[in-house]
Parts: structure tokens; C-alpha cells; sequence
RNA sequence: GGCGAGAUGGCCGAGUGGCUAGGCAGAGCUCUGCAAAAGCUCGUACAGCGGUUCGAAUCCGCUUCUCGCCUCCA
């Protein structure tokens, strides 16, 4: 049984899709104004595990994750020039340029750690028609107004009927004494807590359209609300997230979904039965983020130039990193963090490497009931740890601990065997399925492979005249062949069963 | 100021009221011509102060500190 912890709740609560087989999850995906950097990252990826999860528990999974090409606003939504549109001036180029300049850019950056393409993949600019509607909607139940060509989200009155704040824990009061220096200067708005559904554009405006109010352009939070509803229902499952999208994105979110889809009296639905956030990436403490301008991209991870990179780093380590910790924990950068994920996972890929290579007919089975023990309750330990609310860091803790018994089986060169078949196959195979397909760490073949059928064969030629000359003990030979080929990033190793070589 | 999340051994990171993850680094041993890899063993940590309890890192309170949201943000 999954547990997933849901913020519209403050606990983890049992896993139950409002139509099994079928779950729809939705997540917040980038706006497209900027490089993909690790905060993108980790929501992609937190994400991409639930949704393998899901499907490897047998769920039949829509899976939405929009891109926001519309651009957000600079300020507090009231004022303020488009970043898309900032960014396309600078530049003399068509906002939609921009738009999919990063937004492919995001998709190759993100695709890279091996994280799964969503089954639907909607753009705000293409639903400009939905939003309006949605929009229209909201106002024929009262809960908008319009001004000066603008339409507002009307937070008072949305509170009296449903109550507003009820995912980030906050209530209307609060909210005006916070957004208090806002206040002043002839607004639109009837009350500071209220945001924009519709903005009317000013002649200097690039991204614009029609709409029954004026020529202008779609609020903040109404693109996630039509996109949602549109492919996944009024009321879906799994909504996800960054922990800092709660307020106000997916609170207005939640507050124009209910506005649209539930006249009031009705039950108040939220959206989404699951709100799932994952929690950020932090450098030296400090939250990493575009605006914060500490943002690393994940480009200048795989080419190490960032000037806080020591080196570069592969993006199944970065995937190997982020999963080591829980989703709803912090995690704190470094390069020492990094590094100690990198050789940790190349150990996992050796494993599993051995693991292949194991053969077990015609052995003599010899049970030792600790291996036994050991494999035979892997796949069932780690649904347990991936049950409790995604937990990859334990799920990680035992795969580690299967690694002994795997090693040793493997140096065992006896005719014995000390699993029983059965366990053992069901064991290989679960192995493969958590680490590949659960998690999604793609393990690169390290050693005694290339894609160059040339080098393999010289290989083989080298690794023999040395393994001659240590019969013969001429030792002088057989280390100037492992001393010069370590010049060249080669790492031999010699086994009971012969030479192994990797490139480092 | 309001709301919320944390403070875990050298570092990174899990975690349940008692059986005290895991990784990296480090130490010793085994294996080995030497390496490497692997295996075995080891550090006994939970911010501070009280309280509840037979027993708390885990529950409660207070203190200190850190961070997030309240403005765009994954």
C-alpha cells in the first residue's frame, strides 16, 4: 500500500486513485525563461519516481506536466514586464523563440538523468481558448470581477463560500498584513489578496491575445487550472510540485479550479485528491534558485564549468545524489557530496555487473540462510521503504546491503552455491527492476566493454601477454603494461578468473 | 510580524519510543607477487535545558540557532 504524504492534509495518507486503475497526476513544470538548473531537476525527478512507482505497481498513469510559456510576472502581479518578453527584447527575438529555445533546452537538460517523458506535455500558449473559458466560468459564478479591461480573482468572496488559504495553512488576514506595502497606488484590485485572471496588455506588449475583455494576457495560476482540468478532470489525483509553488500558485490554483468547476454550496473538491511537494536544493544553506541568482544549471553540471564544480559530474550521479535523500528533506549541494555519490554508485554497477555474470547450473546448492534471507526479502523490503511515502533513501540503504552477498557469490569459485535458485533468479531480476526501472539509474557498463571492437580485442591481446608474463613471474613486465595503461585512464584488476579492465 | 520545516558521528544523509539505516572518508585484518577490487571488524552520533516514561535521538515544553513561504521561483 503506497503512503504518500499530502499537504492538504499535514499527513501521509493511503494511496487510493479516485478510479483505479487509472491516476492522474499533474505537475507544475518550468517556465521556460531560463536554463533547467538542479531545483528544476529535483521536481522532475521526485516526480518521474512516483510516476515509475506507480506504473510499477500497476497503475495506469496520465501524466501532465505543462510547460508555462505565457511568462509570469516580475513583480507582484500587478505591474511589471513579461520575462519571456523582457528576455526577447534584449535579444530582438520572437518570445516564441525564447520560449522554445528553453523549452527544448529543458527537455534535453532534464531527459538526461534519465527522467521519463510525460504522456502529455501541454503548453500555456497553446491553451489560450481554455483559459478564457475557464475565466468566463469563474465570472459567471461570481467569483471574479473586472477592471479596466482586466478580470481579478475575487479571494474575499471565494473565501466566504469555500475558504481560501487551506493548502499553505494561511488565512485572508494574514495575507493582507503580509502583502500590506503592496497596498498602495490606485490598484485594480478590490483587495490586495486578490490576482490576476486576465491582464490587459499594454501597446509595448509582445505576447498578447483576444479576449472578451481585452487584447492582453492570461494571469499567473489560471494556465495550470485550464491544463489539468482540461486532460485530467475537474477532480485528479496527484498534483505535484516544488514546496515553494504552495502559496500562491497552487493555493490560487486550487481557488479557480473550485471557482470554475463548483458552484457554490457544492462540496469543496480541491482540485486534486494528492498535493505531493518536493522540498529544495540548497547551496551552503541558502535555497538554489533563478531569481536567487546561486542556480546551478544542469548544463554546466555535465560540463563541470560552473566556477563551484570542482569537475563535472554524470547526470545518473546528479539522479544517484538527489535520490539518496528523501524527497521532503533539504538537500544541501557539494562537491564532496557529489563525489561520494559518484563512487557509490559505481559500485552498485559493478554489482550488478557480477550479478550477471553469476552462473548457477550445476552447482552444488549449499544454503547459507543469511545470503538466502538477504535476497529473498529484497524486492519486498524495498516496495515496503518505496511505500512509505517514497522513501528512495532506504530503498537506496538496501540495495547497498544486498551488495555483500552479491560480491561473494560472485568470488565464490567452489562448485557450491549458497542460494537456492529460485531465490536467487527472482532476486536478479528484482534487482534489475528496483535500480533500473524504479529509480531509473540506467547503470553503464564499466568494465571489460567498449563500443570500439578494436579496442576490445587489443585489449584482450595485452591483458594475456601480461597475464603470461606473470605465470612466468616476470613481474617487470606485467607492471610496466599496468602502469602504462593506467597513463591512460585503464584500471586493471586481476580476479580469480583473469584480468578485468575498466576506463575511467 | 504571521505560517511552516529543521538542528543526527569527519562529511552526506535515513530513522522507529527499547532491537541503535546506508554512503563517502578513516583504522585494522583476510585475500594477493605487488596493486586494485572484494570480504570481515571498528568509530557508538543524535543543538541545549527541563518533563512524561521502566526506558527517548524518537513524545511534550522552553531556549538557542538555521532555513523556507508570505514578491517570480522547482
Amino acid at each position: 500500500m503506497l503512503n504518500l504524504y499530502n499537504t492538504l492534509t499535514r499527513q501521509k495518507e493511503v494511496f487510493e486513485p479516485i478510479e483505479p486503475p487509472f491516476v492522474g497526476m499533474y505537475l507544475c513544470g518550468p517556465t521556460v525563461y531560463g536554463d533547467a538548473h538542479l531545483g528544476h531537476a529535483r521536481a522532475a525527478l521526485t516526480f518521474d519516481v512516483l510516476y515509475r512507482y506507480l506504473k510499477y505497481l500497476g497503475y495506469k498513469v496520465r501524466y501532465v506536466r505543462n510547460i508555462t510559456d505565457v511568462g509570469h510576472l516580475t513583480d507582484d502581479g500587478d505591474q511589471g514586464e513579461d520575462k519571456l518578453q523582457k528576455f526577447a527584447k534584449a535579444n530582438k527575438l520572437e518570445p516564441m523563440e525564447v520560449a522554445q529555445k528553453y523549452t527544448d533546452d529543458y527537455n534535453t537538460d532534464i531527459s538526461a538523468l534519465n527522467i521519463l517523458r510525460p504522456t502529455i506535455e501541454p503548453r500555456a500558449s497553446g491553451h489560450i481558448p481554455e483559459q478564457i473559458e475557464m475565466i468566463e466560468q469563474i465570472l459567471k459564478n461570481g467569483f471574479a470581477y473586472i477592471s479596466n479591461g482586466s478580470v481579478y480573482f475575487d479571494v474575499v468572496k471565494y473565501n466566504e463560500v469555500f475558504g481560501y488559504g487551506e493548502l499553505s495553512g494561511r488565512n485572508i488576514e494574514e495575507i493582507i498584513s503580509g502583502s500590506r506595502e503592496n497596498l498602495e497606488g490606485g490598484s485594480e484590485k478590490r483587495h490586495p489578496a486578490d490576482f490576476a485572471l486576465w491582464k490587459q496588455a499594454d501597446p509595448s506588449h509582445l505576447m498578447k491575445w483576444n479576449s472578451p475583455w481585452s487584447v492582453g494576457f492570461p494571469g499567473w495560476h489560471i494556465e495550470c487550472s485550464a491544463m489539468s482540468t482540461k486532460y485530467l478532470g475537474q477532480k485528479y489525483d496527484i498534483h505535484g510540485g516544488g514546496l515553494d509553488l504552495i502559496f500562491p500558485h497552487h493555493e490560487a490554483e486550487i481557488a479557480q479550479s473550485n471557482a470554475c468547476n463548483h458552484a457554490p454550496g457544492f462540496e469543496h473538491y480541491g482540485e486534486a485528491k494528492y498535493w505531493v511537494h518536493n522540498n529544495m536544493i540548497t547551496l551552503d544553506g541558502q535555497k538554489m534558485g533563478k531569481s536567487l541568482g546561486n542556480a546551478i544549471s544542469m548544463r554546466q553540471f555535465y560540463d563541470g564549468s560552473h566556477r563551484l564544480l570542482e569537475q563535472a559530474y554524470k547526470p545518473i550521479t546528479i539522479r544517484f545524489f538527489i535520490l539518496q535523500a528523501h524527497y521532503r528533506s533539504t538537500l544541501d549541494f557539494s562537491n564532496t557530496a557529489l563525489q561520494a555519490a559518484e563512487k557509490a554508485l559505481k559500485r552498485i554497477g559493478e554489482a550488478m555487473e557480477r550479478l550477471d555474470a553469476i552462473q548457477t547450473e550445476n552447482r552444488l546448492i549449499a544454503v547459507n540462510e543469511d545470503f538466502e534471507k538477504n535476497l529473498a526479502t529484497f524486492r519486498s523490503d524495498c516496495e515496503a521503504q518505496m511505500d512509505d511515502d517514497m522513501n528512495t533513501a532506504r530503498t537506496i540503504a538496501r540495495i547497498f546491503e544486498a551488495l555483500p552477498v552479491i560480491n561473494q557469490l560472485y568470488a565464490d569459485r567452489s562448485n557450491g552455491f549458497a542460494v537456492s535458485p529460485t531465490t536467487f533468479e527472482a532476486f536478479r531480476a528484482a534487482f534489475h527492476t528496483i535500480i533500473e526501472d524504479v529509480l531509473g539509474l540506467k547503470i553503464e557498463k564499466v568494465s571489460n566493454g567498449d563500443s570500439d571492437k578494436l579496442i576490445d580485442g587489443l585489449m584482450q591481446v595485452i591483458t594475456q601477454i601480461r597475464l603470461d608474463a606473470r605465470k612466468d613471474k616476470n613481474f617487470k613486465v606485467s607492471d610496466f603494461i599496468r602502469d602504462e595503461l593506467g597513463k591512460f585512464s585503464i584500471k586493471l584488476k586481476d580476479t580469480p578468473q583473469g584480468t578485468e579492465w575498466t576506463k575511467e
